[in-house]
DNA sequence: CGACAAGTTGGCAGCGACTGCCAGACGTAA
DNA sequence: TTACGTCTGGCAGTCGCTGCCAACTTGTCG
């Protein structure tokens, strides 16, 4: 109750905001670390906890799972694609605006070398990608309503084609970054998700 | 040893073939149950072991992981996959190769109602849709290969653009399949397919 | 038939992710 | 200072999963 009234009411950060503040990048810079360094599953709890200097209970407290150590806000991508798209004028496209979104999250990234560390993470292990693409699963139901309203509306059955599209454009998205990570981050990812739709499309 | 010279050799099943056959279907059978009355997370290993009549670590070497109690051999999909694009003729296009193989997969369904089944529990649980995931794409690695080889051949860059054709096509299979389910099983997933892809494809 | 090899099974201990519970330490406000 | 709310660490326990070992069953050969 304290912590949202005083969030809500821009109060001063108080000494426990800050030291959880440090806590939790002191967490999520030794996770990042030691799993670049000896890969995910390589990894525990344990260690990341003990190198962090707090308790497991302490970690899980702070992130709840494994997955959300890797860090990079991966809920917010959800919120962030459907501002974007939804703020998209009215006489766009489905196309231009799932670019759009996609466009908006990809600026998420704070560095080309981040967010090429991450996507490395995520291509190589199976664990992650799993959960990766069960987010991304999430994303794509919520965006649903949202490309039926750009759509022609004939009534019923507009389901199917809506989803397709939505799954075609994250499926780009994937075939997109999976080269680009192959080709260790040269060129820039939306030209090559243009590439994707393109071959696509015919 | 032993087995595989058996196998190859087509001699009688032994009593202990016959054994492992009866256990193998005892425990699916019992999975299968337990995950559709009570959900798949809801059902633990040592629940199904002792309704199956099974140690644990019996269950375990029979069926390496959770996720395989599902049964309709999903890894044999790649197989049939890979197989099918592979045998069509060489003048069919990437799109018609892959649908030729979408075809095959799922005609490898026993009947509607056991497909209807697995589809249901697939896509309303989180853990099962992450596996089947990841393992769909192992399936849209090892076609990449095959899918090049029909694609006009521009030495290098091609990469993504099969990648995305490919990822395409499963997206669509998602998008049919979803809504499959969510019709409950009425009319043909191939329709539904092609609906799909004519809606991406403009 | 008897002995021996090979295959199969179950139990036990253990790992790693994750959770609930409880006591104690700490910052904060009266 | 006292009382309160919050945060922390530790412990035990669950669940999926694996390695190891002892016992049992089955097949085979002399």
């Amino acid at each position: 109750m304290k912590r949202e009234a005083k969030a809500a009411a821009g109060a001063p950060p108080t000494l426990w905001d800050r030291t959880r503040q440090l806590a939790s990048q002191e967490i999520l810079e030794t996770a990042l670390r030691l799993f670049t360094e000896q890969g995910y599953d390589e990894t525990t709890i344990a260690q990341i906890a003990r190198e962090a200097g707090v308790s497991q209970r302490t970690l899980f407290r702070y992130f709840g799972a494994k997955e959300d150590l890797l860090g990079g806000n991966q809920d917010r991508f959800g919120q962030v694609l459907t501002d974007t798209i939804s703020q998209q004028p009215a006489e766009a496209g489905v196309w231009e605006a799932l670019r759009a979104g996609v466009a908006a999250v990809l600026a998420l990234h704070d560095s080309r070398e981040q967010a090429l560390k991450r996507f490395r993470l995520l291509h190589n292990t199976a664990s992650l990608r799993a959960g990766w693409l069960e987010k991304r699963l999430r994303f794509q139901g919520d965006l649903l309503p949202l490309v039926e309203a750009r759509m022609d509306v004939a009534l019923g059955g507009t389901d199917a084609r809506a989803r397709a599209m939505i799954a075609t454009a994250f499926a780009c998205l994937d075939a997109a970054s999976m080269t680009w990570v192959d080709n260790d981050g040269k060129g820039d990812i939306m030209d090559l998700y243009d590439e994707c739709l393109a071959a696509v499309r015919g």
